[in-house]
DNA sequence: AGCACGCCGACT
DNA sequence: GTCGGCGTGCTC
């Protein structure tokens, strides 16, 4: 009798050991039906025959080894482990968060509808093309009916359904196997392959370092300018690793981007097997396209940060696209950095990895000062000249006009006199971000959160953008009883009537998640875009990134300076990166970009780096503040999060955590706890304790030790997390 | 996380 | 007298 030590998705810091009959090193990664206290548990195969003090005879028995079914390889196996230990997290929950929810979970739904269910499922199998593992789950399937009277019934019941399981997982695969046969059909036909764009020599210059480094881990940063061509390079590149059979991940930061760059890909691959993996996928798209790529069948996976832990047998290539962008963070949970951990991937895989962005994060261009990453740099526009930036005071001017300088509407008015596009930018949705009272002074707060409640028109509504929370706009101030409450500030919504008032005749179109939410409405949007259906876009962050829109001319920029009033230490390094995306959506066609940001602060340095768009001398000038001041990527830091009902117990739990931790390693330092930025989020405070060092060894194995002394702690009614590279503090 | 057990307030 | 609140504790 073997044991198996398995990962089961519990928040606890250990694995769960089991005896399996019949098991053998081949079972580890794949997935098992195991009891777990009164329930039934999928866990994953993670050791066989491991030391163990648990006492052999307590040990109970798996109920099935998924053996037939797609399950993770050791390649896999190695990045989960890696990021369990750099993060500071169970293993169990971030092998299982691998998985697509329905593998997640035991085929309760077949087993409840007992063998009759596996019977029909057999008939569909006769009528299916076979993969190699085709004809075993089937004889699977028939062991499983015929031992049903010898086995206890709910034994045979699990291992019935877990090959049917496996059988309609397999299945998935082939749909995505037969839909790219179908386009490759179409794509050989009659029309001639696509004519592929030319290169610039910078363009052919990096595609020809990435296709040179193929076959061995090497990491670049693409650091190419809007409108340089990145994305053609990695194209060309794809091109190469799917020609020699390799697998290309490809990771993007948003969802709305993904359905864009999707169609855009297949169009240059017409006849690659590519799948899409994010959030916004349902369950079954989600499984389907991941056993795809576990299968080896998907040639190009283009998904978000849940992405990176996909399965690919053939791996060749992995490009970040965006690479600074946040959004690779992830900051509940498991807080892990994909873009780090692709370059991880792809070390431990040996492929090389791209990062690509206009303004790469601090992190990665340091890495590629000092050579570690080796620099490819895209400095011209691939058509046109760099957009003209240029700035609005408005200081003093207070609300002499209702939140749009009078210059910026005369910009905007020339703009589409010359018919062309304008944009305006504002990085707040709604309509206001709060309503006041102007008798007593009275501001919409949200009782859950220490956040304003924004006013949304038309429906009369005031939303928390934190946690949800909905309410009318009452009819009078809620304290004093005044009527005279009125909306302070400017949000989308705001702007785009203000502007309705100022250009009664022309078509304005308003982009931002509230107008978006619909599917496929932001399809359509692009669509009039593109057709020039529409004259002034009014729109948040939405717009910022990667969109070509070749008739925009110009861009207004509403409320940058909301964003130097930040306290974080990233701020200029996030304002500069977002102005720089949003300028670069100007000027992409014939027309010359002209850029303009309305500003109390146009000496700002900030500002004045802007305008001569040259990231390298910014993020030099940055790195060398970073360095002196002693903060990332000079140090490395990891966050102590605690939350509890009132901020005082979480307080308390850091101070105390603080206690523990002094004294474990002196070349850690270990900062106060102080309340979160946000404080109160959906009814619960927070607190943060900041932990840094200039060795990321001795960091983490402080962090080690101090997790193990953390959990041992008798539980308080305040919870904690670690949050290893934070990006926020 | 689930899902138990466990010990105190308002109901058929 | 029970139903049910969520505090505490365990799951190989």
């Amino acid at each position: 009798m073997k044991t198996l030590t398995v990962g089961l998705d519990v928040p606890v810091g250990r694995l769960f050991e089991y005896l399996a009959p019949a098991a053998d090193e081949n079972d580890i990664g794949k997935r098992v039906i195991v009891p777990f206290g009164r329930r039934t548990a999928v866990g994953v195969v993670l050791g066989i025959d491991e030391p163990s003090s648990f006492p052999r005879e307590k040990l109970k028995t798996v109920h099935c080894v998924l053996r037939e079914a797609p399950g993770f390889s050791a390649d896999d196996l190695r990045l989960l482990r890696f990021a369990a230990e750099y993060y500071h997290f169970p293993l169990g929950p971030v092998v299982m968060n691998g998985l697509p929810t329905r593998l997640r979970r035991a085929q309760a739904q077949a087993a409840s509808r007992d063998v009759e269910y596996v019977l029909t499922d057999l008939g569909r199998a006769q009528s299916v093309d076979a993969l190699p593992a085709r004809a075993r789950v089937k004889r699977k399937l028939l062991a499983a009916l015929l031992s049903q009277t010898a086995l206890l019934a709910s034994e045979a019941r699990e291992l019935a359904s877990s090959a049917a399981g496996a059988l309609r997982e397999l299945e998935a695969a082939q749909w995505v196997e037969r839909r790219a046969a179908t386009r490759t059909a179409r794509a050989i036909a009659p029309s001639a392959p696509p004519e592929l764009p030319p290169l610039n020599d910078d363009q052919a210059r990096a595609v020809e370092s990435i296709r040179g480094a193929l076959g061995a881990f090497r990491p670049f940063l693409l650091c190419g300018v809007t409108g340089s061509g990145k994305t053609e390079v990695y194209l060309r590149v794809a091109d190469a690793v799917l020609a020699a059979g390799g697998q290309v991940l490809l990771l993007v930061p948003e969802i709305a981007l993904t359905p864009q760059l999707e169609s855009m890909v297949q169009a240059r691959f017409p006849a690659a097997a590519l799948v899409s993996l994010h959030s916004g996928l349902n369950e079954t798209e989600r499984m389907r396209n991941w056993v795809a790529a576990q299968q080896g069948v998907a040639q190009i996976v283009l998904g978000t940060r849940l992405a990176v832990f996909t399965p690919l047998p053939r791996l060749g290539l992995i490009v970040v696209d965006e690479e600074h962008d946040a959004s690779f963070k992830q900051t509940e949970g498991f807080c892990y950095s994909a873009r780090d951990l692709a370059v991880v991937r792809a070390s431990q895989r040996g492929v090389p990895i791209v990062l690509g962005s206009a303004t790469p994060s601090l992190e990665s261009y340091q890495n590629a000062r000092t050579g570690r990453y080796v620099m490819l740099e895209l400095p011209h526009r691939i058509n046109g000249r760099p957009p003209r930036i240029a700035y609005v005071g408005v200081r003093g001017t207070g609300t002499s006009f209702d939140g749009i300088a009078p210059q910026l509407l005369d910009a905007i008015r020339k703009c589409i006199e010359r018919r062309e596009q304008a944009l305006v930018f504002i990085n707040r949705r709604g309509y206001a971000p709060v309503l006041m009272c102007h008798s007593c002074g009275w501001l919409s707060g949200c009782h859950r959160c220490s956040a304003q409640l924004v006013v949304h028109l038309p429906a009369r509504e005031l939303h928390c953008h934190h946690c949800g929370h909905c309410a009318r706009v009452p009819e009078a101030c809620p304290t004093c009883g005044n009527a005279d409450l009125s909306p302070i500030g400017q949000g989308t919504q705001r702007v785009e009537a203000t502007l309705n008032g100022h250009f009664p005749n022309a078509r304005i179109l308003r982009i931002d998640r509230d107008s978006t939410r619909r599917k496929n409405a932001w399809s359509g949007m692009r669509d009039r875009i593109h057709a020039r259906d529409v004259d002034i876009l009014v729109g948040t962050q939405i717009l910022a990134k990667g969109h070509d829109f070749p008739h925009l001319a110009l861009v207004c920029v509403l409320n940058a300076d909301a964003m130097l009033y930040s306290s974080d230490f990233r701020a200029s390094e996030r304002l500069y990166a977002l102005l720089t995306q949003v300028a670069g959506r100007a000027g992409r066609g014939e027309a010359q970009g002209e850029v303009l940001i309305q500003t109390e602060f146009p000496e700002h340095p900030l500002y004045a780096a802007l305008r001569s768009q040259d990231f390298g001398a910014y993020a030099a000038a940055l790195l060398a503040e970073r360095e002196s001041a002693g903060f990332p990527p000079f140090v490395h830091q990891a966050l102590l999060r605690a939350e509890a009902p009132e901020v005082d117990t979480a307080l308390e739990l850091l101070a105390h955590a603080k206690e523990i931790g002094r004294g474990l390693d002196d070349g850690v330092e270990l900062y106060d706890p102080v309340p979160a930025t946000m404080v109160r989020l959906a009814g619960r405070e927070r607190a943060q304790l900041l932990v840094q060092s200039e060795s990321r060894p001795r960091l983490h194995a402080f962090l080690s030790a101090w997790r193990d002394l953390l959990a041992a702690e008798k539980s308080s009614t305040a919870r904690w997390a670690l949050d290893v590279d934070p990006l926020e503090l």
